[in-house]
DNA sequence: ACCTTTGTTGACCATTTGGTCAAACCATAT
DNA sequence: ATATGGTTTGACCAAATGGTCAACAAAGGT
């Protein structure tokens, strides 16, 4: 399956927690070799240069993402659970892979979102599903758009800075904690609402 | 007021400019220096090194925010005006000053908030008013720290990886930009109905 | 005119860092 | 034992980079 040796496998979550941490301007290739256990020698040895493993790193982290957000089978579940199950996994997700490093590299350089244009559409079949719903009156008409950012957003953000959250509550680590473990429900109440009920007043 | 000399603020604008693309240690001290228009001698006349002026665009950017987010004047204003307003502020704030690096800074070193610790309370004036209108019934009794995540997640998220949506909702440059003026309005609606309704049925 | 203070810069330095390479190591087959 | 092919690494290199400095220019006061 994973079709990695070993000490490949260990190179790329060193350098994955490396380049996570550092970004790919910070990272340092000996800090990844020390991080492997290997010397820096083997380690380019294994990855021709620190740009191929960026690469590596970059691609696996994106493809993993596309797939989880892309990830809406069409079962007869209800829609209710079927999102609130689906806003925990993905916040599940973004406490394991960190995107803060992703979307910094994005930001310096917009092309390597470009070449992967093609194989992305993840929006779609979230999309989708809600918009046939409203179309079957399930739902009121919103903006799926914004409700795909909404919930983007909700979920993603706390986790980026979770660090000023913390302090700009004054929540000592314990009850941070907790807070974030009945976060995604809340998230999960907030955009069922919406769309139960739409976004505002209906006049 | 401002107490800076001309140099010192075009060189303070190139900093920011470049520290906000690169992050810390991809900034080049030449880069800053060309973008200045002065050499890179001349540069560490006026700052002394690159971790000196690095501090200068982390302490200004986070003053600005904190001052921005503390500001919640008790005036007689309609709460839901208030708010409004305030959203639209902020969302405008967050488009001018880039916190993806910022972020990305305090989480490669989260010393950074302890040595401001003492002068950040931001949370507390907007909770607290929040709470006051609970207490007398005007809004849903809601988690106040939820809401006040809530609307930091809407605001800064959606520029922060303005790129990625962009590219997920396939939006053209001018769609997408379109979308985006319309968007503090759709958070506003969104945060002011949930204060109002609470974030679920209820039961 | 001369001096002092402030600003400016090219040339230079020390260190860091990505990357290379030849030599050594180790397992396995012959 | 010897050869072979993959693996490991210390030593090394060239380029990049933050920072320094002496020399020079500009401005203003006397």
């Amino acid at each position: 399956m994973s079709n990695l040796t070993e000490p490949e496998k260990k190179i790329l979550d060193a350098a994955r927690k490396v380049f996570e941490i550092n970004g790919y301007a910070g990272a340092r290739m000996q800090e990844i070799a020390d991080e492997a256990e290997i010397s820096k020698a083997s380690l380019h040895y294994y990855f021709r240069s620190k740009e191929n493993l960026f690469e590596r790193i970059f691609d696996e982290t994106m493809t993993d993402f596309m797939q989880l957000v892309s990830t809406w089978n069409d079962d007869s579940e209800d829609w209710e659970a079927k999102l609130r199950r689906f806003i925990c996994e993905f916040f599940s997700f973004l406490k394991t892979k960190s995107l803060l490093f992703i979307i910094g590299e994005i930001n310096r350089n917009p092309d390597l979102l470009l070449s992967r244009r093609k194989k992305s559409k993840p929006k779609a079949k979230f999309i989708e599903y809600f918009e046939r719903l409203q179309a079957n009156g399930k739902v009121e008409p919103v903006n799926m758009y914004v409700i795909y950012i909404f919930m983007h957003s909700l979920c993603s953000y706390p986790i980026l800075n979770s660090r000023m959250f913390q302090m700009t509550t004054g929540l000592n680590n314990h009850d941070f904690e907790q807070f974030m473990k009945e976060y995604p429900d809340q998230v999960a109440d907030l955009l069922i609402f919406s769309l139960k009920r739409g976004l505002k007043e209906t006049r």
